[in-house]
DNA sequence: CAAGCTTATGACAAAACTGTGACAGCCGAT
DNA sequence: ATCGGCTGTCACAGTTTTGTCATAAGCTTG
């Protein structure tokens, strides 16, 4: 549960407190008062998650989150905004830049500590290079294989792409955006339906071996890959 | 922005002082002079917030804070701290023990308000992907399942959502209103009646895990999730 | 016990979602 | 240039979910 913070805060006074906070936390935490300064940093360290405040001199909070989320390296870097009280609009802005969640201050160090929490868990299964395997069926993401017990699965690019997300992180509902950002990559522009689609192509090639129903359909949520047979 | 507040204070000078000050806040107030009073109390009435001197009689406020945090009905509830000046080390407890806040004394009533402000603001956005569980029925926000001691259980979106919520909030009733408020989102336009149908399609969800009695009626006032059962 | 309210139910029709099959555009291989 | 594999979109069909009603029950009070 502990990790590398990086908070990025002009003002000393809350820098401090947060500091303190996050300490007792158990996370080490490295501190910026500058956008350049953290942009140096985070590009350095790579810290598990980044605190920012909204308001810096010189680059805006939604600037610097930008550049984190253009950059190969910093893109997965989970990113928690600190804004002002009630701008209903910058809290928009922030989510749509690709922050994770955000905080008004002032805040509590409960609810501080909690949103960390929650953003560090929510990121914890990341893609790995190992082989999964759920049910029988097994991916293979080095040699690009698929296997239902034992016997090959054709899959296509996108398709393996999809089952090696959701088999890195079942029994955990994506909607179809969340599964277009980490399946398709955050900047295309393509309909939430095809999703949908590619679930269904998904089902019919696992249908040989008897896992078309690995997958469950969620309504009005998404989906989710399920360990336990239904 | 009226609120119930329970006072946990046994100095009778700094109780009456603090009441006043709440009372002209337009608050509803209630005191108690010892640890196991305020347990009972909380336990009781549920308020919107409690304002927990650190120094006790008998039970210190740290193992009152943690009694609460450990509570499933009583979670929620925010605390805030009172606190001999500067003492640095109570502050770090405190803080580690869950409260939201704390004042060192003394203080001045409109620090005191202006604390208990920002705290109620924040109270409504608690929605955390915990799992909860109350007589054997639990719900994963993550997974989005919910089980009767073992067995699945179907839900709509808004039954599921309608129950996360009651769950997350129990022993407290809730009017119509206010269900919709939190469940369906403010600004919708439905009937309050159609909470009652939704209620019932809960009920009918719950049945075959017996757990159709989780959700009491409360005649003219709303319902509520009762951890005890009738 | 009857009147006056407040809830519980069963039934519906509209609205919202998903599952499917078909299609056209791309692109690399032939 | 043609063929075949992938993809992203649609339009349509099949279901599920939802908001309301009308009506039956259930409580409270006098």
């Amino acid at each position: 549960m502990a990790a590398t913070i990086l908070l990025v805060e002009d003002e000393p006074g809350i820098q401090e407190l947060v500091k303190f906070n996050l300490a007792q936390g158990g996370h080490a935490v490295m501190c910026a008062d500058s956008a350049e300064q953290a942009v140096g940093m985070v590009r350095d360290t790579l810290p598990d998650l980044v605190l920012l405040d909204w308001m810096l001199p010189g680059m805006s909070g939604i600037e610097l989150a930008k550049k984190f989320r253009a950059d190969t390296r910093m893109k997965h870097v989970p990113i928690i905004m600190l804004t002002a009280r009630g701008d209903e609009r910058d809290k928009v802005l922030g989510l749509e830049t690709g922050a994770d969640d955000y905080i008004t201050k002032p805040f509590s160090p409960r609810e501080l500590s909690a949103r960390i929490k929650a953003v560090l868990r929510r990121r914890a299964p990341q893609m790995t290079e190992d082989k999964v395997e759920i049910r029988g069926l097994s991916l293979d993401p080095v040699s690009h294989r698929v296997t239902g017990d034992g016997t090959p699965v054709e899959l296509g690019p996108t398709e393996f792409r999809l089952l090696h997300f959701m088999m890195t992180h079942p029994e955990r509902v994506y909607s179809r955006a969340q599964l277009l950002d980490h399946v398709w990559g955050d900047h295309v522009f393509v309909e939430e339906r095809t999703v949908d689609v590619h679930i269904r192509r998904l089902r019919l090639a696992l249908e040989p071996t008897r896992h078309e129903n690995l997958i469950d359909t969620v309504r009005g949520a998404g989906y989710r890959l399920s360990t336990q047979p239904a």
